[in-house]
DNA sequence: CCTACCGATCGGTAGG
DNA sequence: CCTACCGATCGGTAGG
């Protein structure tokens, strides 16, 4: 049998990181102090040096948990030989947003404070953002030259796009809030009919 | 002749409050200090304090300058009685763009770091960015109505349409830019035709 | 996991 | 506009 404790949470390293995670969200990473966060854990601050190293380091964990679960999900789509261009952007878009509902907080701390982290993380963080950003105007471009998609600006539709979905954040804040999948529907309705040529 | 050295680059507090803005902008509003900010104008953090009160109110100039250039400009386009649904949309979208390119530091702080306002500011500006989007929404709304835009939840729709404009931020920062005017029209051609009718 | 504490830095003030 | 300085709070460590 596995050890009890450990197993129902998580382990309390994956608790001060998901306390983390809502408290970065709401006030910002700088705004946050380990104090705070020792606070909604329920220990003392100088105990959740016993778990992570700093301060830094929960921001690492977050922001690379987010971009590493999005590369993955990049990489399926990728290789998903039987979609066209508008079918390979609809299903992209969708597991972005499936994402950013099951991982709200992580996904929007990643998108909203990963300036703060520090080198080498930065830069590597970065790299990984511009080649899923690259990855996919070259599907739009793609979509471009067989006549799927109107012959927009594949980078500046790639941006757009990105931030439009940002928006989730928001949409939860807010008080009249449609269902789910409702807003999924919504979302790609009103950013992938953009695209398409319509004679 | 009017006084030389404060009408060449304005008065001292509207140097203060733009170099500020450039501050928050790449650091965030916490993580920028007076002595950061003080560097910038090329005094001494105290001497700051004979040109404005506090941090806060610097954020909170920011913010609301930004809020009621807005909705200034919203209001023009609601007494507009010439356009439709879709004229109006595309108005407030262009004018919005047009303001973030414009005053882009202000425009990303006041998008970004309005959290960090203190009450009553915070509740005044909230209450001031719903009433933008509930406009916003109202006309999305009549266009449903008038059959000039497709049945989706015009709430979703405007904070889309909002998020997505905040792009021009990564955009600015992109290594390959497209002019601003195009930005512009690749903006409005993904964000309004997805809302049309097409039959 | 705690108490006790560190040096650094914060926003801001006094006084000139 | 400066020097000098305040109390508070920061991230983090020592030692048990």
């Amino acid at each position: 049998m596995p050890p009890i404790k450990a197993k129902r949470n998580g382990t309390k390293k994956e608790i001060i990181i998901s306390k983390a995670a809502k408290l970065f969200r709401d006030k910002g990473f700088a705004a946050t102090s380990m104090r705070d966060l020792a606070e909604n854990v329920g220990v003392e601050a100088a105990s959740l040096y016993n778990h992570i190293q700093s301060k830094a380091e929960i921001l690492q964990e977050i922001c690379f948990k987010v971009a590493n679960l999005l590369t993955t999900h990049l990489e399926k789509v990728k290789a998903d030989n039987q979609l066209n261009a508008i079918g390979k952007i609809q299903a992209i878009l969708k597991m972005h947003i499936d994402q950013m509902l099951k991982n709200r907080d992580e996904a929007h701390v990643a998108d909203r404070e990963w300036r703060h982290l520090t080198e080498p993380y930065l830069s590597n963080f970065k790299a990984q953002r511009k080649a899923y950003r690259q990855w996919l105007a070259h599907i739009i471009e793609d979509g471009i030259q067989n006549k799927e998609i109107k012959p927009i600006d594949a980078s500046t539709a790639v941006i757009i796009m990105l931030h439009a979905i940002s928006c989730i954040e928001s949409w939860h804040r807010s008080e009249q809030k449609i269902p789910e999948d409702q807003l999924e529907k919504n979302m790609i309705i009103i950013l992938v009919e953009g695209l398409k040529y319509n004679d």
